[in-house]
RNA sequence: GUGAGCGUAGCUCAAUGGUCAGAGCAUUGGACUGUGGCUCCAAGGGCUGGGGGUUCAAGUCCCCUCGCUCACCCCA
């Protein structure tokens, strides 16, 4: 019987591991230079949850939740995305009653039932971050900032930084109704698509692919000219702020982001050394949500990070992260075993990366094994060497050897 | 859910319908009885994704199925 992984899931392990954990390192670095604390939230949550907040209507939560019932009944569905779950949290801890504003980062899986595609997986990871209590442009430009600097602490360059500003609940009715009028008497010409999107969230005719689409609506109405006072006013703030701290960025009014919750700000980072799944990272406001699931009224803003997506970026670019052990024990004989296995463990002890040759094999064979793991150090222990207390070692990058008194390893040079 | 491409050794790939399906890399061992890398030698490793059909003969042609990949939809 052979069993393979499920559809759209993936093993990781090295060398890609250690991109992983680059990228998760850098991400705690920096997200808490911002002031912005881990917090982990469960994997499963009831369907509510994420029908409510993503919307009812959005792709995601009509086919590609992975819901089910409980054992007691209970609909639960495993996150397709962080944001809801978070909000929970806050909502439920009473985390509003701390100092404005809270911010909070998050790294691990989530799910959804798609046909899987380069940068796309059914198990996928984001690390994500999440700001309540704040309306002020500057915590957007503060958001951007800091997913600029942690983009550039992982050496990532081409990257494409997109804003843009979908309105609030006052402004976005007018602006939606405006779109509507002015494809009204282009329907017949919009691919199948763009039909049910007229009726189901014209926004989404903005970012079709389709040529007759992008012809029909190269006069559209953008979002950008039917903001509100207050959303305006936001969008410039937010602006001037980018260009203080002279973060390139292009608007793009046709830029919809595919969750229900958003508002005002909305952004995209995409690279083009990906395929068809271009964005790297994505998110906006969500001033609403949080009063929404029966919080107090509470402006927020967050956004997540493809891992895979951005490993994908990383592999092509990376030089070897693998260090092997500092030290390899290659002994003869089950005395020398021994003995190595016991200076092994003073040396573990201290935080030293140590291997021990395993199964008998030949002197020759631990050295191959050795020079494979790319070991610093040999030591070899024999006979001779267990008599005399003096220990042979080698560097095998630069093949000197030498000899060292049993008790001395420890304190060998190159070691530590 | 829709469309296209591809499935041969751990990996990358060969093999006009015709001997026992091969090579390079990787793995293990040896040449070198206690010194890695380089070189040379050898070994292990395959239901050619699975099933059915055509044929004297199928890795190769046909059908079905499963899987992978890419794209659409949508999204990180």
């Amino acid at each position: 019987m052979k069993y393979n992984a499920l559809k759209g899931v993936h093993d990781i392990f090295p060398p890609d591991i250690y991109i992983w954990q680059k990228v998760e390192s850098a991400a705690e670095e920096v997200f808490s230079a911002y002031g912005f604390q881990e917090i982990r939230v469960p994997i499963i949550e009831a369907t509510d949850i994420f029908t409510r907040s993503i919307g009812e209507t959005t792709d995601i939560v009509e086919k590609e939740m992975y819901t089910f019932p409980d054992k007691a009944g209970r609909s639960i569905t495993l996150r397709p995305e962080g944001t809801a779950p978070v909000v929970r949290s806050y909502i439920e801890n009473h985390l509003y009653n701390q100092p404005s504003p809270q911010k909070f980062f998050y790294s691990g899986a989530m799910f959804r039932y798609e046909r899987p595609q380069k940068g796309r997986f059914r198990q996928f990871y984001q690390i994500g971050a999440e700001a309540f209590g704040a309306s002020e442009p500057k915590l957007d430009a503060e958001i951007i900032a800091m997913l600029k600097l942690f983009l550039e602490r992982l050496e990532l360059k081409e990257l494409n930084f997109e804003i843009n500003s979908i309105g609030c609940e006052k402004c976005r009715p007018d602006y939606k109704k405006a779109l509507s009028d002015f494809f009204s008497n282009k329907i017949s010409g919009l691919c199948p698509d763009c039909n049910r999107r007229y009726i189901h969230n014209p926004l989404r005719i903005l970012d079709c692919k389709v040529d007759a689409c992008i012809k029909l609506r190269k006069d559209a109405p953008q979002v950008t000219n039917h903001l509100c006072g207050d959303c305006k006013e936001h969008f410039e703030g937010f602006q001037a702020l980018l260009k203080l701290l002279n973060i390139s960025y292009v608007i793009n009014p046709n830029m919809v982001r595919g969750l229900d919750y958003y508002t005002r700000t909305t952004f995209e980072v995409t690279s083009e050394h990906l395929g068809s799944q271009k964005a790297v990272a994505a998110g906006g406001r969500y001033d609403r949500l949080v009063e929404e699931f029966g919080g107090p009224p509470t402006p927020a803003i967050g956004f997540a990070i493809g891992m895979e997506r951005l490993v994908e970026i990383l592999r092509n670019q990376n030089s070897e992260l693998y260090t092997g052990p500092k030290a390899f024990f290659a002994t003869i004989g089950a005395k020398a075993d021994t003995e190595s296995f016991l200076i092994a463990e003073k040396l573990r002890a201290k935080g030293i990366n140590v291997e021990l040759g395993y199964g008998n094999a030949s002197l020759k064979s631990q050295l191959r094994r050795a020079d494979k793991l790319k070991a610093a150090y040999v030591f070899i222990i024999g006979d001779d060497e267990l008599k005399s207390g003096r220990i042979k070692w080698k560097n095998l990058k630069d093949s000197s050897q030498g000899e060292i008194g049993i008790e001395e390893i420890p304190d060998f040079k190159g070691l530590n």
